[in-house]
DNA sequence: ATTCGGACCTGAAAGC
DNA sequence: TGCTTTCAGGTCCGAA
């Protein structure tokens, strides 16, 4: 479910109420996040990883529900209640986060226009919509944020890496950045499962242009909203303002 | 090397 | 009204 901007804005909850505090008898010193990874670090060094995958919750003093898999205890009686319907998300407690580096390329709102390029320019055959949601090559985008930033850029899903020019990828750059950035400004899109750690929906799904919703028609012009399958999963687009 | 489908799970919504 | 199919914010694995 969530990717980049839901993870941080649990990140930013969980940051300003947990930190300080010890779970199982460590102080927890940073809440940090890493592609769609969130990372509790302790004062010994190691750490706590989450991956959220399709329906994980994470809720600070939840109420235990059907799906809750696992309730953390703070040392002051306060809790973090992880939920997840689909059972894909998962936790490990690691001695060195460091070892989660070698998994992911550059950070989606650090990228520069230079290594975006570069990592393009590597990878000429696959389909610009893969090639944004594949966390080695750039990290935190997904299926929702991946048509969002190719709508704004106007580029089709299906485009070869390898056909986009230099205007287009320095939209591209732009938009990244642009997209992701007001999404996390609006704490991210609720679309069934997600919640963010206080409980509350995100706001972002009103300014989705493309994603989910097929047939409906284009905010730039008259054309309606398509769906196709690019590596098994949806992609939405407007036929007429993203042409291969 | 890439690309494809399927696997992992549960449940809601749409189709017939 | 039911029964069946499709689909879902992710990623991993093995077979073409």
């Amino acid at each position: 479910m969530p990717e980049l901007p839901e993870v941080e804005t649990i990140r930013r909850q969980l940051q300003k109420i947990i930190v300080g505090k010890k779970l199982s008898g460590k102080e927890i010193t940073a809440v940090r996040r890493r592609a769609k990874l969130l990372i509790i670090d302790f004062k010994d060094g190691s750490s706590l990883v989450f991956h959220l995958k399709m329906s994980g919750q994470l809720i600070l003093n939840g109420q235990p529900l059907k799906h809750t898999r696992k309730i953390f205890k703070f040392n002051d009686g306060s809790t973090l209640v992880f939920n997840d319907m689909r059972k894909f998300g998962w936790w490990k407690r690691v001695k060195n986060s460091q070892i989660l580096e070698k998994d992911f390329g550059p950070e989606a709102l650090k990228i520069n226009l230079i290594s975006l390029k570069n990592c393009l320019k590597s990878h000429p055959k696959i389909k610009i919509k893969q090639f944004l949601m594949n966390q080695h090559f750039i990290a935190g985008i997904g299926n929702i944020y991946s048509d969002e930033i190719l709508f704004a850029s106007k580029i089709h899903p299906a485009k070869q890496v390898g056909k986009l020019n230099d205007r287009q990828i320095k939209l591209l750059h732009q938009n990244i950045k642009k997209i992701l950035e007001k999404a996390v400004e609006y704490k991210g899109s609720s679309l069934k499962d997600y919640f963010d750690a206080s409980g509350q929906k995100g706001d972002y799904v009103k300014y989705h242009q493309v994603y989910q919703k097929e047939g409906s028609k284009c905010s730039r012009c008259t054309s309606k909203i398509k769906r196709i399958k690019i590596g098994g999963r949806s992609a939405h687009f407007c036929p007429n303002c993203q042409k291969l």
